[in-house]
DNA sequence: TGAGGGTATACACCGGGTATATATCCGCAG
DNA sequence: CTGCGGATATATACCCGGTGTATACCCTCA
């Protein structure tokens, strides 16, 4: 979730190499899926390159040479600004799930079962992260609540459009 | 939204070439989104460099030529995989304002203002959205049901979040 | 002593997104 | 009748983020 500022983040608490990085990103925000080596280095090498961090040292550690990246002022106004500043709200209007059942209109494709197909997803799912949540740590609990919330949103939606299928349908052959 | 699949589901329902797709992606799909042109002829080339489509004749028409684009088999069976499959349910387990707040909370800035921010944000866009679905039509209001529903699943989120910010500080600081 | 495992980085590739350049035709103002 | 703007239509080059793989070093232990 938006990896480069994370790092950043990660960078302004205390000055750190991109090996640490990678255990510090996934114990705090990986949650099962950890951070590929390749895209710490990467993404660091374009942080340096945009002036966001510096290299302080390179230096010896245990193995081989450790380079010390350092936050710069330039990337602490930026950590400050994304962290202050809300992430935006829904300003799409745009969703796989309308283009799916969309298509399948257009298709002449039963969309009506897909809809249930993808409801009964969702149920599995849920019961999966309500199992998360009740067995899990603190953590695993609020970003499985995440997940539950949305997924009934998602339900919530799957039920009104599938009773709007009828006009819809008329909508798009149109 | 997954801008390969919904050309080729178009091409699915006729042959056609790259500017008429975006005029119907823009149509259906776009909703205030317009697909650039660059992303047509680019995602053309690599549906037909993978096979999904072919050239099927150059012809000229009003203005300069015209490349008539028709899907393969399989391009057809892998627009039915997809219509047929149901979406990912929420696997990841990550979200960008489960970060903001953790990192928040790691460099002792105001989450809890901060939540309060996105909340507001939140609500803003509701109002936006709730005009949408009221003035447009049946397209507009279901997309924006969607928001809706996602953003009211974010505030209570949020409000969960903001109810438990002090256990969370203490396992991050750990 | 040399094989395996942990530490640490670099490189090459790919897809999707974005901006810009280019070419053709038509209508119409001058 | 000319040339200019706008609609039609495509191509190209670039960037970012994501992914896989190669490389190098050091330590431990059989």
């Amino acid at each position: 979730m938006s990896v480069p500022l994370t790092l950043l983040g990660l960078l302004e608490r205390e000055p750190s190499h991109g090996y640490d990085l990678k255990r510090d990103y996934d114990t705090y925000f990986g949650r099962g899926r950890p951070l590929p080596f390749g895209q710490v280095y990467a993404t660091l090498g374009r942080l340096a390159r945009d002036g966001k961090v510096v290299i302080d040292e390179v230096a010896p550690g245990d193995g081989p040479e450790r380079k010390r990246y350092v936050i710069t002022e330039g990337g602490a106004t930026e950590v400050d600004t994304w962290l202050t500043e809300p992430v935006p709200a829904e300003p799409h209007l745009q969703t796989v799930l309308f283009s799916k059942v969309v298509l399948a209109l257009m298709l002449d494709r039963p969309a009506a079962e897909y809809l249930d197909a993808q409801r009964a997803a969702h149920l599995q799912r849920m019961r999966e992260l309500t199992e998360i949540r009740r067995s899990g740590d603190l953590v695993d609990a609020i970003l499985a609540d995440h997940g539950l919330f949305h997924l009934e949103a998602d339900l919530r939606w799957i039920d009104m459009t599938s009773a709007r299928l009828g006009a819809l349908a008329a909508e798009v052959r149109s």
